[in-house]
DNA sequence: TCGAATTGTTAGACATGTCTAACAATTATA
DNA sequence: TATAATTGTTAGACATGTCTAACAATTCGA
């Protein structure tokens, strides 16, 4: 009895075409070369060929000028990018106060390259961060003062001082 | 009078020769293709073939079957890199509580990919958690408690308690 | 100082993933 | 429903960066 091999490593690029895939299938249902195409800003001849590879592993399923859907497997993988997305643009933009977009694009290059132990320490650190802002001793505001004013507010000081200004 | 293009940009592959160069010149001062080798793990040929490129973007200097050195341009270059590297690391240990290891190759995958805006912003995060841990009330310390017990230290509970458990 | 071991280079194969050009299928519309 | 517009595919060029095999230079030790 032979163990199928469900959860192949993954490239950044066919990473990305299975998140489009699973992102433009939650919008729309039918799912088009020419989205995926627009989506991740690749000419329609690369879609087509990422789609036939992912096809071959049985990520996808793919009939010639037809339907695009997620095959369970690939959807689970394609969850999983989607999970580490979401965290690192929550880290982003709310831990460290960056512009969606920017949190965005940093998400997407960052969840192919992050390793598991890290992806799972920082989306606990978020988790931490957005529940826990210490009573009223905030930790995010802290920050932002200290990002605005280029000093840390008063009550670091005390720690701090002996570091010079 | 044409200006000279002075940083380029750089592919990972060519930021991480940059980089090695950078930092076994730093400890030995002698460079060769074998130790950027070892370094990188790559074979010797893919080496020389990088070094080749860097030379023509005059990053490097490389005679044949000679010394390796890194140019002003390539110097500035890999110190960015390297700048990059260093303030990741330090995220991902002291911040995140994560092994130097683990926390050294991410650093070393990010710092391809991450923005300008991001980097300047988690630099500047590290350098506030690392001076600022708010006074007595230690914010790596909850963080640390949190991960180990997997609830929230007592003085989070007034703001998070809604949030059930 | 000669020969073996090490180090480095060249040539060229290969993998990945992009693109353009040309063509084919589908769809929408007059 | 014929034709135009859109969408999709195929073929193959190209860029990047890796590798192996073969050869060349250098270095080290007997």
């Amino acid at each position: 009895m032979v163990r199928q091999e469900v959860q192949r490593e993954q490239t950044a690029s066919m990473e990305d075409y299975l998140e489009a895939v699973a992102m433009l299938q939650g919008k729309d249902k039918v799912v088009r070369v020419s989205q995926i195409s627009r989506k991740l800003k690749v000419k329609m001849p690369s879609v087509t060929s990422a789609l036939k590879k992912l096809s071959e592993q049985r990520l996808v399923e793919h009939e010639r000028y037809g339907r695009i859907k997620l095959t369970p497997e690939g959807d689970a993988v394609a969850r999983d990018v989607i999970r580490r997305h979401e965290a690192l643009t929550r880290f982003f933009a709310q831990a460290l106060g960056i512009n969606r977009e920017t949190a965005e694009e940093d998400a997407c290059k960052i969840e192919h390259v992050i390793s598991p132990l890290s992806m799972e320490r920082l989306a606990k650190f978020v988790e931490f961060i957005e529940a826990c802002p210490l009573g009223r001793a905030n930790f995010p505001s802290r920050y932002k003062y200290y990002l605005e004013h280029g000093e840390f507010p008063q009550d670091c000081l005390e720690r701090s001082a002996k570091k010079g200004k």
